[in-house]
RNA sequence: GGCCCCAUCGUCUAGUCUGGCCUAGGACACCAGGUUUUCAUCCUGGCAACGGGGGUUCAAAUCCCCCUGGGGUCACCA
């Protein structure tokens, strides 16, 4: 069931929104098999909606698979023999295929209005018939066909389905699928405007382009007879197909944006790790074996097989993701770390502009003192935010610790401890700590809390020793002296 | 509703093609312990699944049939 063509495989966005998680996974896997098998990968712009095309959707389109790691060796930005990539810059190839069918008589005018179809579509649904186009212009004679169009009536071309025929599909990830003809209805192959339809430009392009397997979702299964349909009246040789199993909402349902975020920017602007993103995908219908499942694109590109994606759709769980994301993040240096979240940093007005070398090293301590507490860049400012204040409110559960005379006796003598210690911080504070707790003859609990409460305003967060080099001397010292005076 | 696809822990999955090694493995989540100055991390343990019914076979999660359930699709969108 392998083609002996070299191998091309193609993503087709539609540039009238931004990439959805689907179409991400999609373009991975298509990546993948290109890159496993030596091929080419290639993107090819279906803009045939001219109505609903934005240039804006393209753009986030391409970045957001630049940014999940994938690039392409034709397409868009880069060209290549096959171009153009653009469906709209393709018309007159589609012409000649238009006129040499409409010649052969396989595809054929339909003077049918939209109310008309309408019309049929409720008697049909009033009579619980199959909803299908009726073939009433089918057998229009073709003179006749001709002089109406040329008197300006309008007219779609519908593809003349040929009766009796059963259609299988060798399914690279289903098996053999099979339809018969007579389900298959008089598809419209050109719009009354005379731009021809997906169906028909998806199938002179991947000819065109010569694809060798074509790899989508799902919901394209039902398109593929009326597209194998198409390529055997071309005399085209056929792409293999693969179809991938959907993504569903936690509702079980095809992802939509009434369950969660569908679209990849929404988690890049969240500040999700893209190796995450890029991972958790793969997890979504693929698996390397019985136990891997962090792995990254070399690992993916030298296991990849059709025959380990699943059939069944697969429910995109935030839960894992969010594991994920911190897997990644704490392996990830502090360094590259903290120029990560600058942008998040800046944007919660944390960071004024490009930060100055001391700064920088200062957020490379932060970001290697957060780094096990975060699932996202985005979280850091939150977070963080008690590092970046003069003073610091305590929440209800750290005001508690701090309430109490002993407490503020032990927060006030750790204040007079540190202020006499050099260099700050000490190079050891928890044996400080530990010193200082059996000098005042009580449980390091006593000490900590208090002194965490007070410094940090809560009773979590970074080892107090790093909280103490982040703070500095002085806004450390401000800090215990402002609880331990606080009634 | 017609057509098409699918079916293992709550979720992602391994195992299914090439029946026996499966008293069904891993991961997330959850629960319980442990380490730790707190939180987090980390470690240990636990909970938890072959949708149902018929076959075939010495043997079925694995093969066949039916049922049930879920999903996709029925545009001059892609």
């Amino acid at each position: 069931m392998t083609s002996d063509r070299p191998v091309r495989v193609r993503f087709a966005p539609s540039p009238t929104g931004r990439l959805h998680i689907g179409g991400a996974r999609t373009a991975l896997f298509n990546w993948a098999f290109a890159r496993r098998h030596g091929g080419r990968f290639l993107l090819r712009v279906e803009d045939t909606d001219t109505e609903r095309n934005t240039d804006e959707s393209l753009h986030s389109i391409l970045n957001s698979l630049r940014w999940l790691g994938l690039d392409w060796d034709e397409g868009p930005e880069v060209g290549g023999e096959f171009g153009p990539y653009f469906q709209s810059q393709r018309k007159s190839l589609y012409q000649q295929a238009i006129d040499r069918l409409l010649a052969e008589g396989k595809l054929y005018r339909c003077f049918a209005t939209p109310e008309e179809l309408q019309e049929l579509r409720e008697r049909q649904m009033a009579a619980k018939e199959d909803l299908r186009y009726d073939r009433r212009f089918r057998d229009l004679d073709p003179g006749e066909a001709e002089r109406r169009a040329a008197a300006g009536e309008p007219f779609v071309l519908r593809f003349a389905v040929p009766d009796g025929e059963e259609i299988v599909i060798p399914d690279l990830i289903r098996g053999e699928v099979r339809f018969r003809s007579e389900e298959v209805e008089d598809w419209v192959a050109v719009r009354a405007n005379g731009m021809p339809t997906y169906n028909f430009v998806c199938v002179v392009d991947d000819a065109a382009m010569e694809i060798s397997h074509v790899l989508r979702g799902e919901e394209h299964l039902i398109n593929t007879p009326k597209q194998v349909l198409l390529f055997r009246a071309l005399g085209m040789e056929e792409p293999l197909f693969g179809h991938v199993p959907l993504i569903l909402g936690a509702d079980g349902k095809k992802l939509s944006k009434r369950t969660g975020d569908t679209a990849l920017e929404d988690y890049r602007s969240k500040g999700y790790p893209p190796e995450a993103l890029f991972n958790f995908l793969c997890l979504l219908g693929f698996s390397i074996d019985d136990k891997t499942d962090v792995f990254g694109p070399e690992e993916l590109v030298s296991a990849f097989d059709l025959k380990r994606v699943n059939k069944a759709g697969a429910v995109f769980d935030l839960d894992k993701l969010h594991w994920l994301c911190g897997d990644y993040i704490r392996r990830t240096e502090a360094a590259e770390l903290a120029s990560r979240c600058l942008p998040w940093l800046q944007q919660a007005g944390l960071v004024e502009g490009e930060p100055a070398a001391e700064l920088q090293s200062w957020l490379v301590d932060l970001a290697a003192a957060m780094r096990e507490r975060l699932q996202s860049y985005q979280e850091l400012p939150e977070k963080a935010a008690f590092l970046f204040q003069d003073g610091v409110e305590p929440d209800s559960k750290a005001a508690k610790a701090l309430a109490g005379e002993e407490a503020r006796r032990l927060v006030e003598g750790m204040r007079q401890k540190l202020e006499t210690l050099e260099p700050f911080p000490p190079e050891n504070f928890a044996a400080v700590a530990k010193a200082f707790a059996e000098e005042h003859e009580v449980g390091m609990g006593k000490v900590m809390k208090p002194t965490r409460a007070a410094l940090t305003g809560s009773l979590g967060g970074p080892d107090l020793g790093q909280v103490l080099k982040l703070l500095g001397r002085e806004q450390a010292l401000k800090r215990l002296r402002q609880a331990a005076a606080r009634t």
